[in-house]
RNA sequence: GGGCCCAUAGCUUAGGUUGGCUGGAGCACCCGGCUGAUAACCGGGAGGUCACCGGUUCAAAUCCGGUUGGGCCCA
């Protein structure tokens, strides 16, 4: 287990992790380790190849890969071959584009061989891009080999699909109208259609009834261009219609139209006046005739007979819009033309490929595209006084999905799956899949198959699987099912592509007569190519081996557009081919929206980067907050704070890894020496009650994934690792980990943190895979990958519901008692007398007695004492109330003198008397009976007692403060204090110390009765009250208005034992002793004889010889390796390890004041190897050197600089400027003393006037300083709490750190006023704001520019102020 | 226009099937604490017309009907 340094930093530790992965190949290991388990077969939904994923395609992709990596924890062999959808519009499209093309002409003359090609590579191009894109993600899928539907083997099984379609007569020809994209110039499937709001005309055109001379049909239509093709109207039967008399500037004619539109159409068309003339029904109006108000131009309408042409037919569509009359126009409608088909009326449709008229509407007509035609069909109307009124509406029209341009209706012959015949074994297939969510399936899916069409599967076009229909003169078809089966044609070459052009060259010799027989030219619908993949993918039918073992596929997931896409697709050829559906279950997954709930569109730059959010917080943060936001089949409202928040819960687990690692790592804890049941006994409750969390969240977490409830999942963990791991156990168990040498109950907190660590990392697995691997392999020496691991399944025996109860109930206790103390004034480190528990029910007081130690400990109370249930505490002080009235009622004169007599008795024993009925009292020799209604009882609360509730009963906390408890407070104020020094120092966590304290009586007294405990808890070897403590770091502090001087020396002996530890057998306890008899190296023990070694304490003559043999006979020990990674000087200079020995400089370095030869050569192993290294440095790259102290870098690094004194005789003190002194030099760092900041103001105003840009940033209010100082516009951050526009809040650093960064990186730099220090430090750790300063007065240092910091010596302490000194150029006295 | 889904604090959401006690959390905000997990963490506070209208009921965020707004799909 290697110790854990570094923050979590998930960009830099996902990248190692995936660099790490590809180089041991653990994706093929754990890929091989389920080689046995049971099949599972997961199918990839192809992903479009254009251009890079978005947030969409990444959900989708992270959600496939939690489960596949869930499944495979379980035990199944699953499969994971990703796909690409590669044919298709939308490739041709872009190719165009990128051709400059903007037609099929314009490619069948580049050449549809170049053309094609181009599609391939612009699709090979996506495929690698998206694949790239993917495996940042962290997404494992076998990305060697994925399907693609460009491959020959993959098209053959396309084929195969189509033949089986064929040869179960589904396949099959037909003239229908059809969306058309004039654009593209092929027909769409309903699938392809995008619809949204376009303005277009509104035409009310009257057709004039045969036989009449001024009575007309009003129809209305939004297409204009299809009035050519008018060849009948319709009405509905049941409607009522009215003919109405209309004038209307100066013209008076007859109308029919639905008689309830009769007022809304006077005020649209302006109609003068009107009157109804009569009423029918649509049924009366049938077969009535008009006259096409265009005939005269359109030849074909005068020649076209036939019983309903031109007529009015019925039909039950017809809605009660507008006039109520519609214009039918077989050849540009699908309802059009069933009507035509009812009515024998042949279709016209003088429509080409490209949306042109043909020659067949006549010469005014001819060659023009029907879009723009309706401007002059609407004047040609006007013309023939046949337009009623014009208008504008806006509607939903149709859009080709991929040019996005206006479709049309037209008819064509087109090839059919006839999806309309196999309607019930669709749905009866639907029936039989499992979906998530159940409504995805009974619902959605039901729905749209039931009003299913039949599949135009054709497309004019070019890159797509070829349609692999041979069609002969004669009539004969022939369908290919197969490579194979292409060999026997004509043309066929050898190793050929079979796609467009190359196919259409193949022909066959018609079996029937023997005549060639040619390609249907069309190419499929990709829906069909995206639709076979279950089997194609496979290599079905050409092999079947692996269709036996895997299909039907398991589970497939998508989002909730692919109920008319994939999952329909799917079903269709599923039940095409096998009569049954290719998925046994489905999850249907939701969209990711933006912030405002709207479609993310890449061309209105609403699109979230999610590589964007990788390269930032990490794929792990990611993916948990996509997971986590919603329910899966929801749509998220994808927002980046959602990220960070995930990136944040990943962060606490992180750190109580990096926590226990710590602890664990120093005691070399083996998890494999200790099996959690062999140590049952030794647990304490805590213990049990975490064990008991383990399992129960175990539990709770599978069964929310088995049903895809993969949020509730995440959040289960969350909840676990947050609130019951972080901020309880982890502060539980803490001081268990401290204590020194061999112990079972801190092995069992070890054992119970790991397993914690352990389970949370496995189950969290799926989702944040970089991070629980990095955390899992490191806590558990195998398997090689947590993606390995078995799924974990919880064990019942140790989840105690009561137990997990009763901690709950523990929690909201301390809870209260916070509370108390916040209110109280009184911090956590000042003990409490003790607690007195009244709990509700027995269930509840077992569970605290239980717990009391948590109880104490965690609220730091000395006792606790739970009443017995229904009973009252008995310290609580009762006291009597007599009842006046009662009382005189019966004894009239003596009442007051009863009263005071019932108050001077013991309210105790009048209780106990009133309790069984009555009470006596002698009064002037008389006996008077007191009874239960004159009297009543109060209990108060005993002094300095407190009390509270909890959900299950009350409780009471004794705030009285005793000499001891007094000292014990001081004794933990004191080492909190030390502890602080340590970190100052730069200390490492096991190094020991000496400690000196200068402190009053009082003090001294808990000083001396708690030194045993404050000298192992700051693992000091000598702990004494001196007057003018000595030590290498002294401060002054004030605890409770006690003045408290200490003085700590590092006794620098973590290296020296270290190497002692290094020798076989030796413990940590036996390194200490022998260091503590003087043998403070190693090389000192070396010329120890066996019997000197023996002779020490607690050393026996075996190890005295193992040490002796070791150490003598062999030549060099290195000491254990840096742990990696230490992203530093350290890490950088390894090379210089085995550099040559020691040399002049080593000589000058031991030179330095508390330089030891072996730090010296420490030193120059880890790369400073000269005056000049060590002058770049830091102070913090000298410290991470092992033995380093602060002091000793600070020495270094002035002794550096002044080389003159490196003899080390003398102590370099920072220099001073005096007062006044108005010339600040360019790269150099200020810190300004002064009790106001006027001397800093000053000297940055002055900078400012000689032209310097500034920046200032100040504790004081913002416009006060600008008016005082007249900064004018320098720009001025407030530091405060308050929110608001230019405030930075003391806690954020980090914003102050950037905008600063921001300020010095311009060009010519500037000068810094950084006016509110103390703020910074009294809000922040100091050693957070030392780093901020090292890190500004660098750049400083790089910009020529100034940094000038104020700060009030009294607001610091005296250490603070002295490492402040240190870290600028110059001090100023103001 | 139709089908399915959704609407709870400024934001993201739990609870809704089984109606019942004070509608829980996280983020953000304000106040405080901790200081060997520390640019971390913890506590407290403020913040709610449970979209709206109506119904059922002793009782509705929850059940029923409708309206409005949003998403997907279709016409």
């Amino acid at each position: 287990m290697r110790q854990v340094d570094e923050n979590y930093s998930p960009v830099q530790l996902e990248k190692g992790m995936r660099e790490q992965w590809d180089r041991t190949r653990i994706y093929e290991k754990v890929k091989k380790a389920r080689e046995s388990g049971k099949p599972y077969y997961f199918l990839d939904g192809p992903p479009y190849t254009t251009g890079s994923i978005h947030i969409g395609t990444a959900w989708n992709k992270i959600l496939k890969d939690t489960y596949i990596r869930f499944r495979r924890m379980q035990g199944f062999q699953v499969r994971d071959q990703p796909g690409y959808d590669m044919h298709g519009l939308p490739i041709e499209v872009k190719v165009e584009q990128s051709l400059a093309m903007k037609n099929k002409k314009d490619i069948e003359e580049h050449g549809i061989d170049k053309f094609v090609n181009t599609c391939r590579e612009f699709a090979i191009k996506f495929k690698s891009k998206m694949t790239d894109e993917f495996k940042l993600l962290g997404v494992w899928m076998d990305w060697e080999s994925p399907y693609l539907t460009v491959n020959p083997s993959y098209m053959g099984s396309v084929w195969w699909t189509l033949k089986q379609a064929h040869d179960k007569k589904l396949l099959t020809t037909d003239l229908r109208v059809l969306p058309w994209c004039p654009r593209c110039e092929t027909a769409l499937a309903e699938a392809e259609i995008e619809y949204w709001d376009e303005a277009d005309p509104s035409i009310y055109v009257k057709f004039q009834i045969e036989g009449t001379d001024d009575e007309f049909l009003l129809i209305w239509t939004t297409t204009p261009w299809t009035i050519p093709g008018n060849l009948a109207a319709a009405v509905h039967p049941e409607f009522t219609y009215a003919k109405v008399w209309v004038r209307r500037g100066g013209t008076e004619e007859k109308l029919v139209f639905l008689e309830e539109k009769v007022e809304e159409l006077r005020n649209t068309a302006g109609i003068e006046e009107l009157k109804i003339l009569e009423t029918m029904k649509g049924a009366d109006l049938l077969g009535l005739h008009y006259r096409h108000p265009l005939a005269d131009v359109v030849p074909y309408q005068q020649q076209i007979k036939g019983e309903w042409v031109h007529a009015i037919v019925p039909s039950e569509t017809v809605t009660a819009e507008s006039t109520g009359i519609v214009h039918i126009a077989p050849g540009h409608g699908p309802d059009d033309f069933d009507i035509g088909i009812a009515h024998d009326i042949e279709p016209f449709s003088p429509v080409d490929e490209a949306g042109s008229y043909t020659d067949d509407v006549g010469e005014r007509y001819a060659g023009k595209s029907v879009k723009e035609s309706n401007d002059l069909i609407r004047s040609d109307l006007v013309d023939r006084g046949a337009m009623f009124h014009e208008g504008q509406i806006t509607h939903r029209y149709g859009h080709c999905w991929r040019c996005k341009r206006p479709i049309i209706y037209r008819i064509t012959e087109q090839w059919f799956l006839k999806v309309t015949d196999i309607k019930a074994q669709l749905e009866a297939a639907n029936d039989q899949i499992k979906w998530y969510p159940d409504w995805a399936g009974s619902s959605r899916e039901k729905d749209w198959i039931a009003n299913a069409r039949d599949w135009c599967i054709s497309r004019q076009r070019y890159w797509g699987t070829p349609v692999p229909i041979w069609r002969c003169a004669c009539g004969n078809v022939k369908v290919i099912s197969s490579i194979e089966e292409l060999k026997s044609g004509r043309g066929y070459v050898d190793g050929m592509d079979v796609h467009r052009p190359w196919i259409d060259n193949i022909t066959f010799d018609c079996e029937k007569c023997g005549q060639t027989m040619t390609r249907t030219p069309d190419v499929l619908d990709v829906w069909f190519d995206a639709g076979v993949c279950s089997w194609a993918s496979l290599g079905y039918p050409a092999s079947k081996d692996d269709f036996d073992k895997w299909w039907p596929s398991e589970w497939v997931t998508e989002a909730h557009d692919q109920t008319r896409g994939w999952f329909y697709s799917q079903l269709v050829t599923g039940v095409v081919a096998f009569g049954r559906s290719p998925y046994n279950s489905v999850l249907m997954h939701g969209w990711a929206l933006t912030p405002q709930g709207e479609a993310m569109s890449k061309s209105e730059g609403t699109a979230i980067d999610p590589i964007g959010a990788v390269n930032t917080l990490g794929a792990d943060a990611l993916r948990l907050y996509l997971l986590k936001a919603n329910a899966p089949w929801e749509d998220i409202l994808f927002q980046t704070e959602g990220v960070k928040a995930a990136n944040r819960i990943i962060n606490i687990f992180w750190n109580v890894y990096k926590f226990a690692v710590l602890y664990m790592s120093i005691d070399k804890f083996d998890e494999s020496q200790w099996r959690t049941q062999s140590l049952r006994e030794t647990f304490r409750p805590e213990d049990r009650w975490m064990l008991s969390r383990i399992e129960t969240m175990k539990r709770d977490f599978t069964q929310a994934m088995e049903i895809y409830e993969v949020h509730r999942a995440a959040r289960i963990l969350e909840d676990f690792i947050v609130t019951d791991l972080s901020r309880w156990y982890v502060k539980v168990v803490r001081d268990r980990l401290w204590k020194e040498g061999d112990d079972r109950d801190k092995t069992a907190a070890f054992k119970v943190l790991h397993e914690a660590l352990s389970t949370s990392a496995t189950m969290l697995a799926p989702i944040a895979p970089h991070v629980c691997e990095a955390i899992y392999t490191n806590l558990n020496s195998r398997p090689e990958s947590v993606h390995m691991v078995q799924w974990p399944t919880h064990d019942p025996s140790w989840i105690d519901e009561g137990l997990e109860e009763g901690m709950d109930l523990v929690r909201e206790i301390s809870e209260v008692i916070a509370r108390m103390r916040q209110e109280a004034n009184v911090n956590l480190r000042w003990p409490l007398k003790r607690i007195i528990i009244k709990p509700q029910n027995d269930d509840v007081a077992d569970a605290l007695i239980q717990l009391k130690n948590v109880i104490l400990s965690q609220n730091n109370i000395k006792d606790m004492h739970v009443v017995p249930v229904g009973e009252e505490w008995d310290e609580m002080v009762l006291s009597v109330v007599p009842n006046p009235n009662a009382i005189g009622k019966v004894y009239r004169q003596w009442s007051s003198k009863i009263a005071v007599l019932l108050k001077n008795r013991p309210a105790k024993s009048i209780k106990a008397g009133i309790d069984k009925g009555e009470y006596s009292l002698g009064i002037e020799g008389q006996l008077v009976k007191i009874l239960p209604n004159m009297v009543s009882f109060t209990s108060t609360l005993p002094p300095d007692v407190v009390s509270d509730e909890f959900s299950k009963g009350l409780f009471y906390v004794d705030l009285e403060e005793t000499p001891a408890l007094e000292a014990e407070g001081f004794a933990r104020e004191t080492i909190r204090r030390i502890q602080q020094m340590r970190k100052d120092m730069g200390l490492n966590v096991e190094e020991f110390i000496k400690i000196e304290i200068e402190c009053s009586r009082k003090i001294e007294n808990a000083i001396e009765t708690w030194k045993d405990h404050i000298s192992r808890e700051t693992r000091a070897k000598r702990l004494e009250v001196a007057n003018s403590p000595r030590g290498e770091y002294i401060v002054e502090w004030n605890v409770s208005n006690e003045q408290l001087l200490i003085g700590i020396t590092s006794l620098k002996m973590k290296k020296a034992l270290d190497e002692l530890g290094a020798i076989p057998g030796m413990t940590a306890e036996k390194a200490l002793k022998i260091f503590d008899h003087g043998y403070t190296t190693v090389d000192a023990l070396k010329n120890a004889s066996i019997e000197d070694i023996a002779s020490i304490d607690g050393i026996t003559n075996v190890d005295g010889k193992k040490i002796h043999d070791h150490l003598n006979g062999v030549v060099h020990t290195e000491p254990a390796p840096a742990a990696p990674p230490a992203p530093s000087v350290a890490q950088a200079t390894t090379d210089v390890a085995a550099a040559p020995p020691p040399n002049e400089f080593i000589e000058r370095l031991k030179a330095v004041p508390g330089m030891t030869a072996s730090l010296a050569d420490g030193l120059y192993r880890a790369g400073f190897v000269s005056e000049e290294s060590i002058r770049n440095a830091s102070v913090d790259d000298m410290m991470k050197v092992d033995g380093i102290s602060l002091d000793v870098a600070t020495q270094l690094l002035d002794a550096s600089m002044n080389p003159s004194v490196s003899d080390g005789a003398a102590q370099v003190a920072p220099k001073k400027i005096e007062p006044g002194v108005s010339d600040l030099e360019r790269s150099f760092s200020y810190l300004v003393e002064e009790d106001r900041p006027e001397t800093s103001y000053s000297l940055f105003v002055s900078a400012l006037n000689k032209g310097m840009k500034g920046y200032c940033v100040t504790r004081n209010y913002p416009a006060k300083i600008r008016t005082k100082f007249d900064l004018k516009d320098t720009p001025l951050v407030w530091l405060s709490n308050v929110g608001r526009e230019n405030a930075i809040r003391p806690k954020d650093l980090e914003k102050l750190s950037v905008s600063l960064e921001q300020f010095l990186s311009q060009p010519g730099g500037g000068i810094v006023l950084l006016d509110g220090l103390e703020y910074l430090i009294t809000n922040n750790n100091f050693i957070t704001v030392l780093r901020l300063i090292q890190s500004l007065r660098d750049q400083v240092a790089i910009n020529q520019s100034i940094l000038l910091m104020a700060v009030n010596k009294s607001t610091l302490e005296s250490h603070q102020l002295n490492l402040l000194e240190r870290e600028v150029d110059y001090t100023i006295t103001g």
